[in-house]
DNA sequence: GCGTTTTGCTTAACATGTTAATCTAATGGA
DNA sequence: TCCATTAGATTAACATGTTAAGCAAAACGC
């Protein structure tokens, strides 16, 4: 029984033991380790997650890929030039909708991904190597239904 | 089984399916509800952090204050300015160490937590309540036991 | 069909994130 | 003591987060 609750329900939790707290601290953590990766590339890690996401898709509209990449669509325009003026992206309008801006990875885009995607992919294996490949799993998995709880207005 | 798991260890995993994306959408899920009320209190999320850490320690150093608010020392140094603007704490240089800064709450800082308190307990409270609270304590843990994990070079 | 509303995206403005550089005070070593 | 090194904090520069406006194209209502 690692902890102590001591709340009445009218006053703030320890700042520490918090929701908001804790997954930003856990995820710092994670992240710690694939800084210097982007950072010797020359890619943000809100860059790395575009092209990511594209990777993933033949071809979508901002939209999507803001949601995606869990990235508002102001940063995404300001990320979609960058990207565009390194020539990794492609845009064009959506015939269908006019006000559809459609993304798509260029060779260049793809061959930049490829370059990073190894030692990218050692550090995540070197992740699940040091918490357990099921620990990860079973907390992507309550991390997805805390977010399924809370969706509704 | 809710997932199929295709991973040769060479390849990136599917970006939703990662920790770093998986953290901060859960994050931003439980974010969105705090968002309005600070908003409208005219504070930003790491302003408030900042004063919640204050709050439940007499007097700190930035060094300390940014470690416990998860808050980085360039950041801290603009946060605390506004926060000094505002009268909402004050600050001092320690006289034991003259490189050190000591900042702690004023009676204003004290009253403007006091005013949003009870809002803010209560969105976590709603939180609680849709999830359960021992799901949470149960996430908590996992989040600091992942922290501890990573913890080394 | 036409004016209104809605939608997709971009800009603007300000705060924070991130890395590097800077500056001062304390520490360490000869 | 003196100098070099280290530590705490700030500043600088650029990217992103966040909210509010703005703008053009599409959908809607009559």
């Amino acid at each position: 029984m690692p902890h102590s609750p001591v709340k009445d329900g009218f006053e703030l939790s320890k700042t520490r033991r918090t929701l908001p707290m804790a997954l930003l601290r856990a995820r710092e953590a994670v992240m710690e380790r694939f800084r210097p990766l982007l950072l010797a590339h020359g890619v943000t890690e809100q860059q790395w997650r575009v092209l990511r996401v594209l990777k993933e898709a033949e071809e979508t509209d901002a939209s999507d890929l803001a949601d995606a990449a869990s990235i508002l669509a102001p940063s995404l325009s300001r990320i979609l030039r960058t990207l565009e003026t390194r020539a990794f992206i492609a845009t064009r309008k959506d015939p269908q909708d006019g006000r559809r801006a459609l993304i798509r990875l260029t060779a260049e885009g793809h061959a930049f991904i490829r370059q990073i995607a190894p030692e990218s992919a050692a550090i995540y294996a070197e992740l699940e190597a040091r918490l357990g490949r099921a620990r990860i799993d079973a907390l992507l998995d309550d991390l997805e239904a805390l977010m399924t709880a809370l969706e509704r207005a």
